[in-house]
DNA sequence: GGGCTGACAGATGTTGAAATCTGTCAGTCA
DNA sequence: TGACTGACAGATTTCAACATCTGTCAGCCC
């Protein structure tokens, strides 16, 4: 059917399509197989399991969220203004998605959840940058934080309403923007806080 | 069978050990009224539909979590240390009950994601003790909050990570505790920021 | 010879007929 | 007379036979 040679990439690719058609309870490899035009055994040669290709469509998935917040991680300029722009953009990202084609996001959600380090790594990758942004910012003294790393972490899980998709159902209720407002004026009022040592004490 | 007259209290109690029993998917009607001796006709007499009667049992379970923290809001003392032991005892609440009967709590948490106008009524049940213990401790000067109503929805969304049931599988997580820390240190210092407006401003 | 096939075993999912459930109400009986 | 029953219609759930899927591997071509 097709005469270019079968790599992991092509398989990605046709498991996506796939997934966006069937969602993640129809899609079978058998399916993908067949769109690859191969036996479902093909597959097999390039992962080792459904559960491998799975992870590796997720990880495809996260790494479209991460990327474009890297950009804004690594941005020069006051921190406060980065911190803000930083969840805006992973705030909106979440929800534009969510709302744009509600079945492909349940789709990866349900993936995501059935990869629980694959989800662990991407938090990974979010907070690290969260915190380059919160160092940066304690250096040019805009930010008075002790443990970079503990703070980011903290302003990870203070918004995670707002872009955890457990909590999707809700990013359509009318108070969401003023609920993210309170939090953000909360946060950055506990970073900003001047001169006095405080973060990662118990 | 039972002589008592039939009355929405013993309806709700046995509806409750039915629940408990048989879990929310296989929990029926006519087990409620087989357990109280009576047709199930005779129940629809009390409650108008079993969504009614689940309603009510999740009023019951939900008060029990509100009502201890109640008497925490109600306390003297520094409002600090007031909103830190009201945030452990709802956390300690959640986790304990999650921890010691899973499939319990697995059940009341389905009971409540049915009716949401319940779990609204309960969230503002909550916040409202918050924001009267933030509203004392900005009367006494160890807060420095211009809208106790949004920094109490704020510390409540911020914290939902540590008490919200959607996040009751990360609860087992080693570093939940030191999560929570770093997130009250922010909270804190955010509420705690001396002699500046903020809070509820965009 | 090595990427690929296709048949296979055991696990998982589908399907539709039968059973049960929800909510109603005319009628019972205390 | 009014709390309660029990039979009923339509909706939902169960269950078991049947179909499909995952993962493997001996063997086939290219």
């Amino acid at each position: 059917m097709t005469e270019a040679a079968l790599t992991p990439e092509r398989i990605l690719e046709a498991a996506e399509d796939v997934l966006r058609r069937f969602g993640p309870a129809k899609a079978t490899v058998v399916d993908i197989a067949r769109e690859l035009g191969v036996s479902h055994g093909s597959v097999y040669r390039h992962f080792p399991s459904k559960a491998a290709l799975r992870d590796a469509v997720t990880e495809g998935w996260l790494a479209s969220v991460s990327e474009p917040l890297e950009a804004v991680a690594a941005e020069e300029g006051p921190a406060p203004e980065r911190l803000r722009r930083w969840l805006d953009l992973l705030i909106e990202s979440k929800r534009s998605r969510a709302l744009k084609d509600p079945e492909l996001f349940a789709t990866y959600v349900q993936l995501a959840g059935e990869s629980r380090e694959v989800i662990t790594a991407h938090v990974g990758t979010l907070t690290g940058q969260l915190a380059r942004i919160i160092a940066d910012g304690s250096e040019r003294g805009e930010f008075g934080v002790a443990d970079p790393e503990a703070a980011a972490r903290a302003v990870f899980d203070a918004t995670s309403r707002f872009h955890n998709p457990v909590h999707a159902a809700q990013w359509s209720d009318p108070a969401i923007d003023a609920d993210f407002e309170a939090v953000w004026s909360l946060a950055l009022a506990g970073l900003t806080v001047p001169n006095r040592s405080r973060q990662g004490s118990v």
